[in-house]
DNA sequence: AAATTAAATAGACTGTATCTATGACTGAAA
DNA sequence: TTTCAGTCATAGATACAGTCTATTTAATTT
């Protein structure tokens, strides 16, 4: 198991070039951190430095893996910070699932936004279960998110969509009225890391003995698109989904569907931020036959 | 300082609810955990868990600690398996700022995407620090992103652009020719957390004594234009991000610039590589036209 | 060949995670 | 009301692993 003080003694010597330099730097000795890069390196199964007398080099892992530790010592750090700093009330608190297009939440929250611009007081984007769980524990009291049977707080329901297969409008499948999944064997794909039926995808692939060959990976699905439209691959997301350039086709058996709306439990909220809810809700809904289901249609939207 | 195995009987303790089942959970005994849970506490200056008979509750700082221990966890799980797998030769691998605008990124990637369709083998996103690590490390080809005087690289440029704000276009400065930056007092802000000058504009406001409310950050610049379009707060941003219902308009000594365009280093280039890369960068600048200055005029863009 | 520099190895020491044992507290059942 | 069961906290001893000092090894320079 990696260990925080290894991933240290590792950087240290990366800034550095050299043992001696990095173990002052982290205030022990050199056969200390000699012996933590040594146990790192046996824990990865790789050598990370090639040594030499005047100074160290990184092998290729190693330099692989310097990202990789100052992810962690990132994400460290910002842990640590984040219990400095203090939580102030808010007014009204929004959550929103980051796999909805930016589009789409424009419509939404613009009507609001005109109406009563400065109450939306913060802002959560996450995926659906850290939505959940910040509801769960009072933290939001409004989320924009995927509708699932059996919730136990308020759901209002605001569209329904499918999941397709999006192309760039000059790939040779852009044209078909639906497209068999065989036929994206070994094309390269774009693979949206958030998307909620990211392993049901992937086994539907596998299922059909598909290998589609990943070139890029993104939590971001406006840049998913952009790739798509650029024709570097294809990718599959919700039909809401629209860009210049891309062109949304059904896939033969590729049945997934969700359900999208505001989601509030009212166990924490006051009477005044209930009202303020409640308005928002209404506004929102008056303003929806723009996201009627009539309007979408499956082809190119451009 | 904050250790993984401290961080591990956390998680424990958060998914089971109690230390003694966490205890057996990660095979240790309780009272080792619960040494353990104590200083986390100690470390972090505050209680993670309110303590009773039957179950522990997470406060509201472990609540916030938790997503922050589990983004630590999957890092270092990352980092590990990031050294069990083995790199495989790519033909192209590009790099893109992830802070240009989606848009310009189709019609930069589009005209070779149509002709090479398949060549562009992998896709790295990253901050410019980042991008300019990966070249230096001859994991990156060729790099889309900010133009420095003074690189060691091989640079072409594509376009320069200057910062400017970004109001819904209901709001009431979006029909200011120039704005006064003192107008911004109080109003709500985005901010773009990987915005190039962040400091700089985070001075620029400080130094006229203006402190706006940060109400949404976000590494996304397309969720920060749309929470703008929907009248949640202003922001900063280069003049290429534009969408509906998004006015730019200049701000009175907000003068920063930025120019855009291709990195590539020579040095871990084959000559196939190199040929290829060679075609990419004469195809793009072919196509360039739509990127000229005099398509960018400052105002409603819709 | 000798001197210098820096990483590796060996063995003793020190700090702390861990264990066993016990105490304190709470809630449910008799 | 008392007893019991369950759970977290505390205390003290033990085991483990990071750390130190001392030395060896390897590479480079003079």
């Amino acid at each position: 198991m990696t260990e925080i003080y290894q991933l240290r003694y590792f950087l240290a010597v990366v800034e550095t070039g050299s043992f001696t330099k990095a173990a002052e730097r982290v205030y022990v000795t050199q056969p200390t951190l000699s012996a933590g890069i040594k146990k790192l390196e046996a824990n990865l199964g790789t050598r990370l430095f090639d040594r030499s007398a005047k100074r160290v080099f990184l092998t290729e892992n190693g330099t692989r893996f310097v990202e990789r530790a100052k992810a962690v010592m990132h994400q460290l750090n910002l842990a640590e910070s984040a219990m400095k700093n203090e939580d102030t009330p808010k007014l009204l608190r929004l959550g929103i699932l980051m796999t909805i297009p930016s589009q789409s939440i424009r419509q939404i929250l613009q009507p609001f936004g005109r109406q009563e611009a400065g109450l939306i007081t913060e802002l959560f984007e996450g995926t659906e279960q850290e939505i959940l769980n910040r509801m769960d524990e009072g933290r939001i009291d409004l989320a924009l998110t995927i509708l699932r049977p059996g919730t136990k707080n308020n759901a209002i329901s605001l569209y329904r969509e499918a999941y397709s297969l999006a192309v760039a409008s000059h790939h040779p499948l852009a044209n078909a009225k639906s497209i068999d999944p065989t036929e994206l064997a070994n094309e390269p794909t774009i693979v949206r890391s958030r998307c909620e039926v990211l392993s049901e995808t992937s086994r539907f692939f596998t299922d059909r003995n598909v290998r589609p060959r990943l070139v890029y990976r993104t939590a971001q699905d406006e840049r998913a698109l952009a790739m798509v439209a650029a024709g570097v691959g294809f990718t599959t997301l919700p039909d809401h989904y629209r860009a210049e350039g891309v062109t949304r086709v059904p896939m033969k058996g590729y049945d997934f569907e969700r359900e999208i709306g505001f989601v509030f439990s009212e166990h924490h909220l006051s009477d005044e931020k209930s009202d303020l809810l409640k308005r928002f809700v209404d506004l929102t809904k008056s303003s929806l036959p723009d996201m009627a289901y009539e309007k979408i249609t499956i082809g190119n939207l451009t």
